[in-house]
DNA sequence: GGATATAATGACAACGGTTTTCAGTGGCGC
DNA sequence: GCGCCACTGAAAACCGTTGTCATTATATCC
């Protein structure tokens, strides 16, 4: 019988027809389960000093490379380019705009809205592509 | 009698504060009713060679104290900042992934939507950082 | 309307994030 | 295990943006 980890890195790179190697395995294994999208810089920080030393270069190739094949989403954190791994099924994303964390909202929430803004408006909605900033549960509490 | 021109940079600097200079004035005048945004480089390029000579550093300058009484809206233009004049209602952004046009979007369209997700995930979202991707009316018709 | 304090401008240099280059290394198929 | 080819990493180049400082224009007071 086969247990089924929450995360496996090796296996998502490979059926995304990325070669598995340990600098992407790393980025990958950084970014699972965070809520917060993280730069390239604070990436290459994080790994150098917690798990082990990597190019900034490779930093940067690698994350191009998760998010032409969808593993990860980009995100602006002022200006800055902020990765963020994502689910790979469709959904919004709600942005909390004083902890930076990224809320995942599934789509049915949304989709009988935007179709009423395409009859409204004529505009086509592209649904994975909604953006909503503002406070998170967890920071509207406080 | 006076009429009311549809757009006075004059006009609208003054009520906000800050000082009338002729850079600030093309700045906001070439803005004027652009539905696309457009970034700093951009407007010190078309400045320079269709109206007048103008420093980088001004249209930086100019962009930033603009933003900051919220006559133009900052928007990410792939990695890119871009501004454009948007009006003083609230309005939602409707963003063409195509052409790079923003339609401005009244918030009675999306109010009682954004109340029920209040209601349903606790995340307090903030009316007008709303950005919705898709495709125009006029690029989907083509 | 003219003088003056103050803020804005512009050329240039500096800064920081991102990309390119190129030689060396490691993953993956055979 | 071997070899091809993609991946890696250090350094330099690149490019958008910001800081510096002397000059100029704006707004206010008289």
């Amino acid at each position: 019988m086969t247990t089924t980890p929450p995360f496996v890195p090796d296996a998502q790179l490979r059926s995304a027809g990325l070669a598995s190697t340990a600098q992407r395995r790393a980025v990958l294994a950084l970014l699972a389960g965070r809520a917060r999208p993280l730069t390239a810089q604070e990436i290459h920080a994080e790994l150098t000093r917690c798990v082990r030393p990597i190019g900034l270069t490779t930093v940067y190739r690698a994350l191009h490379s998760l998010a032409d094949v969808g593993l990860l989403h980009i995100f602006d954190l002022d200006g800055q380019r902020a990765y963020r791994h994502c689910g790979a099924t469709p959904h919004q994303h709600l942005i909390c705009t004083r902890c930076d964390a990224v809320i995942e909202c599934p789509p049915d929430v949304v989709t009988s809205w935007l179709s009423g803004l395409h009859r409204h408006t004529g505009f086509v909605p592209h649904p994975d592509r909604l953006d909503l900033r503002g406070t998170c549960a967890a920071c509207a509490d406080t």
